[in-house]
DNA sequence: ATTATCTATAGATCTATAGATAATGC
DNA sequence: ATTATCTATAGATCTATAGATAATGC
């Protein structure tokens, strides 16, 4: 049982758990605009989710976008943090390669709400986003240096530059799967290997990245968040 | 100079071209929905693009709704037929595989305003388009086919259907690069190539399938549609 | 007569603001 | 006093329908 907060009762009983009104909105707001879209999802919609008035939304933001621009920054951060982490980590590229993949499909894989989904709204491409958008761009790059140094080429030529985004690309595959499944560890798998091939990567290397990723799933669990 | 048409005369001359007034709604529907999304779009914006009232749309289609199934629906089948014609046509699997991706990834390069994009529409996902997306699934199960025929195993088998995923979401990645860039040649060859890798594809028949895919250019240029 | 538009508008939203109210905290 | 809600509502949409109108076609 919480104890009761200052402020004028809910006209319903408080069901959001032990999160601060805040996550509430943002929690409802996120399962919404993932199943229906952003600008199919109306502020009462969302409202009545959290099971609040309409008009109490404004409290805690400023309007619709300052929701899905809260949800998206909270997103990315995480992801690109882990990329980082891994890339100054001195392990061998397809090793380094194979665990950011494996990361970030398992971070899309359980995230609440299928979040990744958020990544496709065409909203997300207005100029008011775009603060997110760099972040992404910055990810891409990391997969991108990645992958060239798995191929052993050059992560700037045009080669290097598509490699980042056809790795980002198949990493996000888990988002259409959650669609209609619940993604496991052998997708996640399978995607982080398919990274390594897209590289050139060779049988053995494949292996070798594998059995580095799991001897250091332990270690490395306060790094890649599983 | 077209031959004026029966009917009351637009409020402003018609720019559409040749397309019949049906198309014109059409392709400016398809720009609108591309850029902003199919629910920020409203149907004033697209009567605007045109260039007729509001209320005139709905002499051609019964709503919004309908002129996105429209475009939908006219978007994926020719895909699926050219899939179709390159599973039958007794190619090396690579060779066709390299050749499907090669030809879809060129058709969502070019086709007008990124329709790929309404793919990735929240939308979409309505029972009301599943006809549609009924069709999307047949194009990745002949992905997962062509795919298991290169990689030696079965199409549906996890590993299969996993692999028609990440096939198709690779030549997706075209619709990516679209809000960046022009995608050229190179970039539909890099795709056809990492689709080959994913599957297992060694170099030579990664160098077999491409040059199969360029001897064919002219004798299929009627079934891949370039 | 048929066709393709137009004007006008009903009815249903939807967002955001103003101001009231019912708690807790000091 | 502060906080977090509430009620009420203005003003701006937005979709779809009804019915008029201005062309061509016969």
């Amino acid at each position: 049982m919480t104890r009761p907060r200052p402020g004028r009762p809910r006209h319903a009983p408080d069901e959001g758990g032990s999160l601060s009104p805040r996550d509430q909105i943002l929690e409802a707001a996120a399962a919404l605009f993932v199943d229906q879209g952003f600008s199919a999802t109306s502020t009462r919609a969302i409202a009545d989710r959290v099971g609040i008035r309409q008009a109490s939304l404004y409290y805690h933001f400023a309007g619709k976008d300052d929701i899905l621009l809260e949800l998206l920054r909270t997103s990315v951060r995480p992801s690109l943090e882990t990329a980082r982490a891994l890339e100054d980590a001195e392990l061998p590229p397809p090793a380094a390669l194979y665990a950011l993949a494996m990361a970030d499909a398992h971070t899309l894989a359980t995230a609440p709400h299928n979040i990744g989904m958020l990544y496709l709204l065409p909203e997300v491409q207005l100029e008011r986003y775009d603060l997110f958008r760099e972040d992404r761009v910055e990810l891409q790059e990391t997969y991108a240096r990645l992958g060239a140094r798995v191929a052993g080429d050059d992560p700037a030529s045009a080669a290097g530059a598509r490699r980042g985004e056809m790795l980002i690309q198949l990493v996000e595959v888990v988002i259409h799967q959650r669609r209609t499944r619940v993604p496991d560890a052998a997708d996640c798998h399978a995607i982080a290997e398919a990274c390594l091939r897209v590289c050139g990567a060779d049988e053995p290397t494949i292996t070798a990245a594998r059995a580095a990723t799991a001897d250091r799933r332990r270690a490395a669990r306060s790094i890649t968040g599983f």
